[in-house]
DNA sequence: TGTAAAACGGAGGATGCCTCCATATAACTA
DNA sequence: TAGTTATATGGAGGCATCCTCCGTTTTACA
């Protein structure tokens, strides 16, 4: 009775099996992903692990909570690239070098897409944390940019990202690492023309019509 | 025997249940796409179709098959827009419409997406048709905006619509549409715009740009 | 009209997702 | 230390989907 005193909301110390497992599959989990792709069975890790299947899914409901658990590392890192980048070089540079990286991940950690792909979607539990992370980071950059009047510009950070993020879903011969780096280039010169949304050629309401 | 000369390559005339069915398949599929998605069952379009699972599979060895079946009408559409949309504008507003069109095809048939996905990838058998399509009419596009001298930077065609096609993977918030839109505009701008690949804010060592 | 090539249909094997709950175990208590 | 209880575990099994296989039916052709 000593200590007796709340209700029942004395929170008991978690277990020490509960978080051993926890570490032990996301361990696991990462070597699976990295050797068979994005789409190892649920059931194949759990087995690994040599845990159940039922305490695989206790712990990561989701084949994408499990993802997250997984790359968080990697996006932490890839988010903190961009304060290193921002104090080494001009902002303009500084996000192109920094979408390079983006690429770099999409290539190595092919797995990466779809954490981001899940951050991206409107899965509320993921959604908070590495998009979130993401997106600051582009922001940043692009915020930066636009005060030292290299971006002239408008655009939604991440759209950026989504643009390379193309290249990746579609799995063209194979080349593709060197041509999302061209794209990108291409993406920094259109952020810094000065020529508004009509822009180039003609300054009507442009395009538009066809069907 | 009158007409009995060929070893035995005498090939039948095809059946008429067979193309009856292909076609009715076809047809149901095309409004189970429109009105469920894209991942509707097979089963089920066999279902409601009225045929056999097995006579589904003859006809459409994978779902990307039948996805191809069934929006091979609008790639064409989308492909032959091109040469439309060139002789009435100039090359770089062609372009920049018929990107748009692009963006409208995946935002209205949100279902074309796996389309050009599959035919993206090098899922041989698909890849033949709809990739060629909508590659040609890119190219063409591309090349007349070059020889009109509206475009300085060196691009693989398909890459702008990878860039573009990004988006619509990405289900953000809703308003993903007019954001392609203004992606669009700076990918033209950054076409456009005359300076090499090390660009804007550094002079680099680059400058290959303007071919 | 007979016959064999071609097409049909759908049962069922295989795989993967996820739920549920009887059992086991760690944290707490006296 | 033993007892109590909240918490975690494992995996069988339900469900959905994919896809194959093969006995039966239909059609083209002679």
């Amino acid at each position: 009775m000593a200590t007796a005193k709340k209700k029942s909301t004395a929170p008991r110390k978690p277990r020490a099996d509960a978080e051993r497992n926890r570490l032990h599959l996301t361990d696991v989990a990462k070597k699976a992903f990295a050797e068979r792709g994005a789409d190892v069975t649920l059931d194949e890790i759990a087995k690994r692990a040599g845990v159940g299947i039922g305490t695989l899914y206790r712990h990561f409901p989701t084949r994408d909570a499990m993802l997250q658990a997984v790359y968080r590392h990697e996006v932490e890192q890839l988010a903190g690239a961009a304060d290193a980048l921002l104090e080494r070089m001009k902002p303009l540079d500084a996000l192109r070098a920094w979408l390079r990286l983006f690429v770099d991940y999409l290539g190595t950690k092919k797995i990466i897409l779809p954490v981001l792909n899940a951050a991206t979607s409107d899965n509320s539990a993921l959604f908070d944390y590495s998009a979130t992370q993401i997106r600051a980071a582009a922001e940043r950059l692009i915020t930066r940019a636009i005060e030292h009047g290299d971006v002239h510009q408008d655009v939604r950070p991440m759209d950026l990202l989504y643009a390379v993020f193309g290249f990746s879903t579609s799995n063209d011969p194979a080349d593709w690492m060197p041509r999302a780096y061209r794209l990108i280039d291409i993406l920094i010169a259109g952020l810094a023309s000065a020529d508004g949304p009509e822009g180039t050629s003609k300054r009507g309401k442009g395009a538009r019509g066809a069907a």
